[in-house]
DNA sequence: AAAAATATGTTGCATATACAACAATATTAT
DNA sequence: ATAATATTGTTGTATATGCAACATATTTTT
């Protein structure tokens, strides 16, 4: 006889749908309450790109854990609002498009975690630092390991 | 001077969207390993309706963590294939339709999870029962205490 | 050398998901 | 009593997201 199911609203899966869920509307509260003019892809697009100066489309998709069509439509509209530009390059003697941030973008991302450490100082913390720090710590730890059993096909 | 923002890739929300998508994937993947014939979702509606017998439509909503009309379509194509029976009553005094699962429904139910149960007691297991059990715990403390700092609008 | 497979990015389309408006009914406020 | 508000569910629509197909170029296989 096997072990029993747990009823899915007992499960990991649930619990994590559910956390991110909250978690992804907090976020976005905050964005608006601060009159943030990027949506949250666009943010982090920009903030990834900040620290991965010269990244291809596809090794961005991948961090942002979105497909190639999604992230090349979010790179257009960062291209537009002129706080990226984008220049063919080459990685592994193929032709890829890479991309930088442009001083105008530098000063938009520097702007906005202003603000939003602003934000975080003057808010009471639910959660204390710690506790926050070992649940990202065991996630990751978790999640690295069940990642090796799929294949993200980005 | 406020504390410095991480990059977006080392924070809690990040990860969290991560885990939650690979394990989202691991699920569909042993679904239709499974040949499973019923999608995620009506699964999950099955699996919660089957323990809250007489549930109302907006009450599952909350816990499937969809929008009433997204609940309300799930529920159209389970009571099509004859899983489960709606049928109109009142709670607080106010007409509801609520549901329950049918013999069929159950039988259904029964047979996914002995698949499943099988299909888990002979896959090798990449992290012990206890870690999961902690990181389930972790977040759901964490959860509940953010959840208050938002409504979700169901 | 030719064919097959792989990597990258784009376009178009299908599906998923959320939101807004409405209908029906009940509760609360004026 | 009437009006305003709230609850539940449905329909329609907009947006988000992902996938399949294609174009291009390169690497690997035969």
């Amino acid at each position: 006889m096997y072990k029993k199911l747990k009823h899915y609203t007992d499960t990991l899966n649930y619990e994590l749908e559910k956390t991110a869920k909250v978690m992804k509307i907090l976020g976005m509260q905050v964005m608006e309450k601060l009159n943030i003019s990027l949506f949250l892809d666009e943010y982090v697009a920009l903030d990834i790109i900040s620290c991965h100066q010269g990244i291809c489309q596809r090794d961005l998709a991948k961090l942002i854990i979105k497909d190639r069509a999604n992230t090349g439509r979010i790179l257009n509209s960062l291209e537009e609002k002129g706080l990226i530009t984008r220049f063919v390059d080459t990685k592994n003697n193929r032709l890829v498009r890479k991309m930088a941030i442009t001083e105008s973008g530098y000063k938009m991302l520097k702007n906005i975690n202003k603000k939003i450490e602003s934000y975080i100082s003057e808010t009471k913390k639910v959660v204390s630092e710690e506790e926050l720090d070992g649940l990202y710590n065991s996630l990751k730890k978790v999640r690295e390991r069940f990642e090796e059993l799929i294949e993200l096909k980005i």
